[in-house]
Order: structure tokens, then sequence, then C-alpha cells
RNA sequence: GCCGUCGUAGCUCAGCUCGGUAGAGCGGCUGGCUGUUAACCAGUCGGUCGUAGGUUCAAGUCCUACCGACGGCGCCA
């Protein structure tokens, strides 16, 4: 018997024992009101002092914020209850009394405060419903690639050798030698599209960045889909379907938690294929005109993709970024090889990047080309060069960042509530 | 890493301009109230004012350094 079966209207006037951890409560004189909270909701109860005895109501009125206990009594429909429903206590039992002195008041407190102690505030209602809403996230990310006919190739986490070069990674000891952290699964997903063909990766990434942003985390979750076959134009269809589909199932199953964050989902349900596309070189025009002094061949800020991002009702592809400014992986454009077959998703209402992608290069010599290029040590990449030397095909693929895609479609201003225990710069505790 | 703002009770903050020995609300505790909705009412507990140094008869208040947090930028998918 859960507090959702209760709200649900299927236990109205029959007898139910809840166990779960009194969230607040009131009194006034001989009624107590506890709201009680179950993992499934949230639901008051009553205790009558005339009705339960005095023994009861002095247990109860001894509770203490966030103590756990087990109650019986009967469900009545009740307009003066907060939800409509309630349940009039006739027992009650006390598992554990907490201490006295829970730190989370109702009133408000500074984000510093709140992350000190986390591991309780993840019980109030908003972090609840934003963890909900991450957890169905991740669920269609792997319900659609499962039924696209992916098959789940999970990517080391200790790796031996840097991955894209620039980004600073977490080293850590390893037998007597050194290991990083890994900061993407891509170029072992590109190893496994030969076995299965359409494959992804879905973990955690590390990155060692300095970064002081609302959108950095330095241990974040991605899903990296990697599909042989599939060109440019396929991988950028394949995302705005993913991502469609990610709006529609957490639109369709946590309508309540959005209620809950008092999330506006109108923007959200215009989130359908196709997304517009444009271009780099479109998008340093576009910015030019708005007043922006950037010229091209410079990266996009944050200021810059929230411009485009606004320009837009849907997310959309910026595409075809200098070759020069990305990673050596990327197969450049065979009508401008300036730019690369690469494409950023960015969200809509001014939230920028949720998705990295491109086209891989898949010729030996080019791939051999970049890799000298950019100075990187060519024995750490021989396996990935051998996967050009046995049965190369072209093939794209993209990562898609779990807590960015969680904060724009939730709506909050700091990625740092879309994860359990986030993990920044400045922070490691608890 | 750079720039800005801030650091006073368990929490959120006022007091700093103009130096004179510390205040509110919330939470806790005690009591009251038989329908509360961040309940309400009364009482009560609670602070070496981030740390160190300096100026001064006197520093929460002025000065310097450091530490920490927050916001923005940078780095970065």
């Amino acid at each position: 018997m859960s507090v959702r079966d209760i709200l649900e209207g299927r236990l109205t006037e029959k007898e139910v024992e809840l166990r779960g951890w009194l969230v607040t409560k009131r009194s006034s004189g001989g009624v107590q009101f506890l709201m009680i909270r179950d993992g499934t909701g949230r639901l008051q109860c009553t205790v009558h002092k005339d009705e339960v005895g005095e023994k009861i109501f002095q247990k109860t009125d001894k509770l203490t914020q966030e103590s756990s206990l087990t109650l019986k009594g009967i469900v009545k429909v009740d307009k003066r209850a907060p939800d409509g429903y309630e349940v009039k206590v006739r027992d009650l039992q006390v598992i554990q009394l907490a201490a006295q002195d829970y730190p989370l008041s109702k009133k408000e407190h500074g984000i510093d405060f709140l992350m000190d102690w986390r591991h309780l505030w993840i019980r109030s209602s908003r972090q609840a419903a934003i963890l909900k809403i991450r957890a169905e996230v991740i669920k269609a990310c792997r319900d659609f690639l499962d039924e696209e006919d992916f098959t789940l190739t999970d990517s080391p986490i200790f790796t031996p050798s840097i991955v894209e070069g620039a980004a600073t990674l977490f080293e850590t000891p390893y037998f007597g030698d050194k290991a990083f952290l890994t900061q993407s699964g891509q170029l072992y997903v590109e190893a496994t599209i030969a076995a299965f063909g359409k494959v992804y990766c879905f973990g955690p990434t590390f990155r060692a960045e300095r970064s002081k942003t609302p959108r950095h985390l330095t241990e974040f979750w991605m899903v990296e889909p990697e599909m042989a076959f599939f060109s440019f134009e396929d991988n950028l269809r394949l995302q705005e379907e993913m991502v469609s589909y990610i709006v529609k199932k957490t639109l369709e199953k946590r309508s309540k938690d959005f209620e809950v964050l008092k999330r506006d989902i109108k923007p959200l349900k215009k989130v359908e294929p196709p997304f517009d596309r444009i271009s780099y070189t479109e998008a340093i025009e576009i910015l030019q005109k708005n007043g922006y002094s950037i010229e091209w061949g410079e990266d996009l800020g944050l200021p810059h993709e929230r411009t485009i991002s606004l320009k837009f009702e849907k997310p959309v592809f910026v595409h075809r970024y200098p070759a020069r400014t990305r990673a050596f992986y990327m197969q450049p454009d065979p009508v401008d090889s300036k730019v690369a077959l690469c494409a950023d998703l960015m969200a809509p209402e001014g939230y920028g990047e949720i998705i990295g992608g491109s086209e891989r290069i898949h010729d030996l010599k080019l791939l051999e080309q970049r890799i000298e290029e950019f100075g990187l040590p060519r024995k750490a990449y021989e396996w990935y060069l051998d996967l050009r030397r046995y049965g190369s095909v072209p093939h794209s693929g993209f990562g898609l960042g779990i807590e960015r895609v969680v904060t724009w479609i939730c709506k909050l201003k700091h990625i740092r509530e879309t994860i359990p225990f986030p993990r920044t710069m400045t922070r490691i505790y608890p």
C-alpha cells in the first residue's frame, strides 16, 4: 500500500498501513496533522485525540521532523486535506525518532548550505522531482536505443591515453603505472560497431577542467551512440528523433514532477522532428548582425550559444565548424575541407549545447595524418588505427550529456541539482 | 585562472555609510489551541560577528593579508 495508491483513489474508506517519513507536523489542540512521505508521494494523516486515546496522541505529539514510522488508519476523502485525501490514523508506531536538529527547514536556504546537506536535501519534493525526471530521461535514452536495435557496449573508465588531447584528465595510479579516468567512450564504441553495427555506451565521464559555471560538473553521465554506415545526415536525424522521444516520454510519465517544479511545458511540447539546422558560418553571420564582434574561426561561447538558441523554438543544430578547432577524428566536409562534418545541438530557451556529434574519419591515411597534425602520440592510437585497417566503414556518432538535458527539460539555473551527488571543482562532499 | 559580490545565532538576513560592547524572522525547547495548509498565539534557549594582523581610549563597523562561498567570464562538449 502506498501514498500513490491512496491519491489515485483506489483505497478510499479502506484500512491501510503506511510506512514512511514525517515531512511536517501541525496541530490544533486535539487534532494533529502529519504530512507523510513514502517515496511514492505525500499525504496528510490526521490524529484525533478523542479517537486514538491519550497514549498514541502523546507519542504523535513528540514526533520530530523526518522520523520514520508505520501507521494504520482509514482512507478518507476530505476537501480540507491538501490533496483531497487523508488517512485518519488509528495506530502509529515509531521506527526511529529523528534527532530534533534536522538541519533543513521549510524556509529558504543558501545553495552552499544545501549542498553540504545534499544527502538530506534530496528528500525535498523539488529535488526528488528533478531526480525522478533524470531517471526518466535515462530510461528514455535506453529504451529508444534498444528499440532501434542498438547494442549496449560499455566503455572502460580507466583508460591508458588521452582521447581528444585537449581536455584535462584525472590521473590515478594503476599498479605502478598511470591511468586516466575516461572523458569519453567514443573511441571504444567505434571499435564495437564492427561487431554490432549500432552500439552505444552509457556511463560516467570525468573532466578535470577548472570550470566554474552553471553547466559543468567534473563527473557527469553521457550516452554515446555510434553507428556503422551512418552518414552525417543520418546522424542528425537519429539525434532529433532521440531527443524528441526523450522529451515526449518524460512529459508523458512525469507530468506531476513538472508541476512540482512549476515548469511551463508548452515549449517542450513543440519538440519534435525535424529540428532546424544552421551552419557555423551562418551562426557567425547571425551573431555579427546581433552586434557580437566574433570572427569566422572563433569558437562559440555561452552568450553566443544562448543568442542562437533563443532564435529557435526547437533545439537547433549548428553544423560544420572549422576543422582546426575540432577533434582530430572528425571527417572533413568533402565540399569544403576547412570545416568538419560535425554538429552541436543547442537546446532552446537559452540553454546551450546538449549534444556534440560528427561523422568520423574512416580512411587510414587521413586519420594518420590528423593524428600527426594534432601532435598526438601515435603509439597510443595504434588500436584505433587498426579499426581503419580491417574493414573500415563510414560511421558517425554523438554524445548526449544527461545532466545538460535534465537542466534544460527542468529549466534549471544550475546543473548541480540534476545529479544526486554532484562533483564540481570545489565540491566532493558528501 | 581573471573580475565582481558576500562571510554576523542551527538557517535566512538587518546592523557597517557616520567606531561606543549584538538584533529580527524561521528552526529547537516549554505551554496554549479539536481542521491545520510555510498554521497561529505566548514564553524561552541560542552568537569569542570567516581567520590573522593593524589603526584607535574603544572595532561586527575603518585598513591589510589570507581562507571560503556565490555570480559572471575563461578553460571546456
